[in-house]
DNA sequence: CCCTGATTCGC
DNA sequence: GCGAATCAGG
């Protein structure tokens, strides 16, 4: 991909928004955050400033890179880059709400008969989350990143929610456990033809 | 760990 | 001019 001149305003409307160069990046697709940084300095616009008046103050941070180490320099870094993934928006979880909050956990219960009720997710995987609820970052819709589990807890109309925020399960949105719930594996969903 | 921008330098 | 590699933080 090239600069082309919609690229480079993009780049600068962007920029200019204070969207991180990594997003800018995603946006543009093609590139890389290094890449972008790289042209925002070229086109001499690395400090957001801009505004308010000439501001000729210099970043006096030459330091003077000694270099840090004789580096002849490493072959291509195995870079395990799958595929760009088309990621539209993640930005707004629209909260799939599968099964929010429905912890009606059986005492004592040992045998619990498969319960033909509504629930036909694995009571081992609605265990898991309510007990991974505990350990959640409880992050907010802001804090939510491509590998933060974007699960939802609690009432959004409270401020007793959040989401859960661990580590997600690679490709996927939730976390090893909310996984677990939110995608169920289709063995358990035998057709009952009759 | 995840992320940010900044800089260098071979291409 | 370009951007990967690297540096230097948060």
């Amino acid at each position: 991909m090239s600069w082309t001149d919609e690229r480079v305003e993009l780049l600068k409307k962007m920029w200019g928004e204070g969207q991180s160069a990594s997003q800018i990046a995603k946006e543009l697709g093609g590139v890389t955050r290094n890449a972008v940084i790289g042209k925002v300095h070229r086109l001499g616009l690395s400090n957001r400033a801009g505004s308010g008046g000439g501001d000729a103050k210099a970043k006096a941070k030459a330091e003077p890179k000694p270099k840090p180490a004789p580096k002849p320099k490493a072959e291509a870094a195995p870079k395990p880059k799958p595929a760009p993934k088309p990621e539209p928006a993640a930005a707004a979880p629209a909260a799939p709400a599968p099964v929010p909050a429905r912890k009606q956990i059986i005492p004592a219960g040992q045998p619990l008969p498969p319960q033909p009720s509504a629930n036909e997710i694995s009571p081992e995987a609605l265990a898991r989350v309510s007990e991974v609820e505990k350990k959640a970052k409880k992050l907010t819709l802001m804090e939510l990143t491509e590998r933060t589990c974007k699960w939802p807890v609690g009432d959004p109309a409270t401020d007793d929610f959040w989401f859960c925020g661990l580590p997600v399960q690679q490709g996927k949105p939730y976390c090893e456990a909310h996984v677990g719930v939110a995608f169920q594996p289709m063995s358990a969903r035998r057709d009952r033809r009759r």
